[in-house]
DNA sequence: TCGGGAATTGAAGAAGGCTTCAACTTGTGG
DNA sequence: CCACAAGTTGAAGCCTTCTTCAATTCCCGA
């Protein structure tokens, strides 16, 4: 057992993460389960592009699914995904902070070369 | 300005991390500083395929390099990489858990069927 | 200034992921 | 039983990413 190296592990875990529905999902189910029905009203995707991301996330175990009667309905597997979307949320702010000023050094060296 | 929506440049963060060798050196990173042939050394991987990776993280700006006589140092920049690491370590443990557990009931599942 | 080591870059081919379409499964109501 | 709605699945085509090779840049010492 535990065959594949950690690190491709948490490589892998990141990429099953990088998707903008897949995060959407993840976090509009941080409010609770939802249908799939509302999902796809809140995501404006086609039916089976979602489908597709939902296995993805099923697959990987971050979330499970149900059927209730005629419909089915999704909701995070236990995991505690607000910490690591906060973390996320947290290092992003700084690197688009980041790039902001970067962006403002480029200014800055532009309005320098037009003078020279 | 900000016209990516927060969702999708979320996506493109995970995606970033989504490589076994950009985790290792971001794991590596966190012991401070360290020289291209130091990573290089410790991951065991083709030096151009590594300067590719670290071309990744440099442009996410998630990590800075630095010139250093003949050799370039690179570091974290600034962005706290450990609280987002252990974060989903957490996760992971749960999800290989699962993983596990559902592994146990699917033997318990052919030990049932055997008996039908 | 020439040679050599350190690291990066560009490009090509292979591999993997995404979207979409059509087909299918499962449940509900007539 | 039939038809329809809700989701899922499989496959095809496309686009992105990964690996690798060769070429290049930069710096140091002879």
């Amino acid at each position: 057992m535990q065959r594949v190296p950690l690190y491709q592990a948490k490589a892998e875990f990141f990429r099953m993460l990088g998707h903008p529905v897949r995060i959407r999902v993840l976090e509009l189910l941080q409010e609770g389960p939802k249908p799939v029905r509302d999902l796809l009203a809140d995501l404006e995707a086609e039916p089976s592009s979602l489908s597709q991301q939902l296995a993805v996330l099923r697959r990987s175990g971050i979330v499970v699914s149900a059927r209730e009667g005629s419909t089915v309905v999704y909701s995070l597997a236990g995991a505690d995904v607000a910490d690591l979307l906060r973390a996320a949320r947290r290092i992003l702010t700084e690197l688009l902070a980041g790039q902001q000023g970067l962006l403002d050094e480029l200014r800055e060296a532009e309005r320098g070369a037009r003078l020279m």
